[in-house]
DNA sequence: TTAGAATGCGGAGCGCTGTTCCGTTTTGTC
DNA sequence: GACAAAACGGAACAGCGCTCCGCATTCTAA
């Protein structure tokens, strides 16, 4: 089953002209790599001057910056999604399965050079980006919220939002700073969210 | 006792002229209107424009933009970190102290208009900024955390500074949202950090 | 009081960004 | 091959931070 039309961008490629096509896919490439070096606030100039395109090719097969950063990060949200069930069924209980997946979640924004940050900065235009995360992803933490509350591991009353929100937060700014880990605060909300004994 | 020098701004008043004297005056509360009403990251021409002054009167007077929000803020940082001890007296207990500590921070940070995202951006001309909050907070934070540890109220081995930077980054874009509450998730993290029984 | 120096002021200007727009080139089709 | 549609490139515009320097204001000392 093909996705029909996703939120901002990515559409199935029907009756486009070749060059667009291949254009397309080299935005793509060069955009992933200006991201990983330079973070996802990289001015646009530098990522079509990697692709050898002009900007108006940039602006018109990315409308907006987000719709750029969803097309690249894509397949690594999908991967994010996937592994929710999956980890439903194969981990001891339902809490350490939203653990595991969390995990995967922190794994995904700290590898992505400020795309925490970007997560929640509705102000530039990251709307799109924040839409696509949430349809895809809010889904399968609510799911594994309302397994692991249903199992009484954890205190009800906490929404998925709210948790993928804070957790985002928390991975933002981790410049390499020993004295800041994302991960060692994302564990105390989750001991914080466990059922007090 | 006369403070002497504190870092980024506010010395004390010695030689200078009488307009300039003035003018930071009137730029001190033209920037405080213009933050409340725009965030902390309002264009400084807008400022400059309020106040009825030219682009490099601001400059000159506050070098980089994080001079002006501490100047702004000064009074507010200064009575949050004096509350640190207060609280350890009369609270009940180093960790109710840091509880309600923590609470003020998080008012502060929450009532400003994108303070707390300031807070961790490196990018801009607010490194002062962050320095300067570490400078003042950090001191109290450690002391109301190792009280805590003492009294075995808390797990050790979390750090006062990536607390305070974890505290922080939860207050980012809380744009009255009523899905994303900071202190909802402020509250699973000290859960978090108090002791399992 | 008044000249001269010192201090402060204003805003034009530079460089960097995002974004748009349109003349030109490429592609697909008949 | 010819023609229209699609896509391209990059000049151009606008908003921003920050600097720089000629001019105005204030202070000081004679």
């Amino acid at each position: 089953m093909e996705p029909i039309a996703s939120p901002s961008g990515e559409p199935p490629a029907r009756g486009r002209r070749a060059d667009a096509l291949r254009n397309r896919q080299t935005l793509l490439d060069a955009a992933a790599e200006v991201f990983v070096a330079s973070g996802v606030d990289a001015p646009i100039r530098e990522i079509a001057a990697r692709a050898g395109v002009g900007m108006g090719t940039v602006y018109r097969h990315f409308p907006t910056r987000a719709d750029l950063v969803v097309a690249v990060y894509r397949h690594q949200v999908e991967a994010c999604a996937e592994a929710g069930p999956s980890l439903l069924a194969s981990a001891g209980s339902p809490f350490a399965a939203l653990r595991r997946w969390i995990d995967l979640f922190v794994d995904f924004l700290v590898t992505k050079h400020g795309l925490a940050g970007a997560l929640q900065s509705d102000s530039s235009g990251f709307a799109a980006l924040h839409e696509y995360f949430l349809d895809r992803l809010l889904p399968v933490c609510t799911q594994l919220l309302e397994a692991a509350a249903d199992a009484g591991e954890i205190r009800p009353g906490t929404e998925a939002y709210e948790l993928m929100r804070g957790v985002g937060n928390l991975c933002i700014g981790h410049d390499g700073d020993p004295r800041y880990d994302p991960r060692r605060l994302v564990d105390l909300l989750l001991r914080g969210l466990a059922h007090p004994a």
